[in-house]
DNA sequence: ACGTGAATTGAGACAAGGTATCTTTATCTC
DNA sequence: GAGATAAAGATACCTTGTCTCAATTCACGT
């Protein structure tokens, strides 16, 4: 059970997994694939005032559960999505800019499974977010708030 | 700046920091020493019911930034409260029961290293949980509560 | 093309988790 | 013990979502 991801096929995807395609949804698909950054409900909301808050945080909601985009923490906890480009990755979150990219590191991967076997019982996911202070906001010298306290063990 | 965890030194590293030690923040402290799990705000809140909702979050924060306790979450979202006991780690959450535990992988914090020096830019900090269906649980057969959507990427 | 029933929407109330404000109280320091 | 000041309590407010329920819209069969 693969899903295509990109392009208007998100609408497909969603067609195949029984979902209908309305105008609200057909929007905020195309909303959201214009963004190649983060958002929040509240942007989509923003910019689509005539669309219902409600059927804005249930497409999400569907969006996420077809793996169509992810939602993630920014250092402070404030949720962010943002649509998905690979099958299974993870995020790089710059702490000052808050602009998101993805990685995957199969080492990683791989480390996690033995642990989960270690502990016992059986894994289920994992979440895994990189904090770090972008290659362009390093180059401007844009200061670290100072709100963002390492402790994030 | 090492901070020194568990026993009742947790007054004495806040103090250390230069915060009082206050009636309120006794009482939360040996709350949450009292867990040997993870707990909710709504839990302290609901324990000490003398104590000001505002102020059991103004001293939850406190600990974050002392990191003497943690912030995880659950695979749904859910928030909950740590007590750390050891200086840097990760943790595993079941997703059926909801224990914590902890872990600490060098060989994940080293990739991770690497990958942030690909990306360009500085490490700030990270985040990992690790979703599992714990041994006990496992056991026992609980079932993964079907909204468990493994798309956690 | 058109009716029909089920899925979806919108509006707005509600909930969880947390913050801000402002007055009163408790702590440290001397 | 007194005074300055940090902290507490009460409560209003904010953000991020979810629930309900009547009104619409879509997909499908004809």
């Amino acid at each position: 059970m693969t899903i295509e991801i990109r392009g208007s096929n998100i609408l497909a995807a969603l067609e195949n997994q029984g979902y209908r395609s309305t105008l609200p949804r057909r929007e905020i698909v195309e909303n959201l694939e214009k963004r190649n950054d983060g958002f929040t409900a509240e942007d989509l909301v923003r910019d689509l005032p005539h669309i219902g808050r409600a059927t804005v945080f249930r497409t999400i909601k569907l969006l996420l559960e077809a793996g169509i985009i992810c939602k993630l923490s920014l250092i402070n906890g404030e949720p962010r999505y943002s649509l998905a480009h690979a099958e299974h990755h993870h995020h790089t979150v710059c702490v000052t800019c808050g602009t998101i990219g993805e990685f995957h590191a199969g080492t990683v991967e791989r480390v996690l499974r033995l642990i989960g076997n270690e502990v016992g019982g059986s894994i289920i996911g994992h979440r895994i977010e990189l904090y770090i202070s972008c290659a362009k906001c390093a180059r401007e010298n844009r200061p670290i708030p100072s709100s963002v306290h390492t402790h994030t063990p």
